[in-house]
DNA sequence: TCGACTGTACTAAGGTTGCCGAACAAAGCA
DNA sequence: TGCTTTGTTCGGCAACCTTAGTACAGTCGA
């Protein structure tokens, strides 16, 4: 079931494919802020879906080399391979976390701005 | 024609996902390493392929924000945003391209691995 | 002005991805 | 021994991505 690849089998390519989609962005945003999680706190996390949904999403990640997920009784525990990836490819992930707080900071300050003032005259 | 984000409209899974495609990353490579390149001169560094893939190509990487596309006479000059990309996201472009300089070497040397003595009995 | 050159626009096939519901498996609890 | 919880697997579907072929537009040189 597991399929992790070891750790000088990851590619930039596939992570940066890996995080390239929201849903997995903030997956890896949830589990670096914490330690271990099982798959349904994050789902819940986020606000969504379908397990099914997610559990594509975990193996897009997992194959990827981005999350560990191994199983602990019933429930499968989620962490960010944070070492593999800071040893491959080091300053990846802070970047990438530090990217994703910033968007998210600009576009609260956006929307503040458009609520507050008009928007400058964007289309 | 154009179509480049500001700087504030980039967003980093746009970038990301821009960047997780192995003939986009080697784009990136080829205009990091020179200055300004016409579409035609990277289209024969990477070895391939049709133009129309090209110009789809550069639309995703233009689009994205990673890259400034501008008519010269009848070409089309390509560079990177590199300033715009780092003042975003510090330090992401510097790990990728790292990153896609390491994964490069570490295939060629399991490449020479193999050759030379037998392949440490992976599957 | 004509022709060569550079790149885009449009179109289409084939594959991949993302999403979901239903059925299933395994672990724990009563 | 059942029932519940937790995720996975499977099948299907729509959307998107990648690739390429063909036709076209703008620019430069002769």
């Amino acid at each position: 079931m597991s399929r992790h690849p070891d750790r000088d089998q990851i590619r930039i390519e596939s992570v940066l494919s890996a995080l390239g989609s929201p849903v997995r962005l903030a997956v890896v945003r949830v589990l670096d802020a914490g330690g271990e999680h099982n798959c349904g706190s994050v789902l819940g996390l986020l606000g969504i879906t379908a397990k099914s949904t997610m559990t594509h999403h975990w193996r897009v990640l997992r194959e990827s080399g981005v999350i560990w997920q191994h199983p602990s009784g019933r429930e499968n525990l989620l962490s960010l391979r944070r070492d593999d990836l800071d040893a491959r490819y080091p300053g990846l992930l802070d970047a990438i976390l530090a990217g994703a707080d910033g968007d998210e900071a600009l576009e609260k300050a956006r929307r503040l701005m458009s609520v507050g003032g008009r928007d400058r005259s964007e289309t």
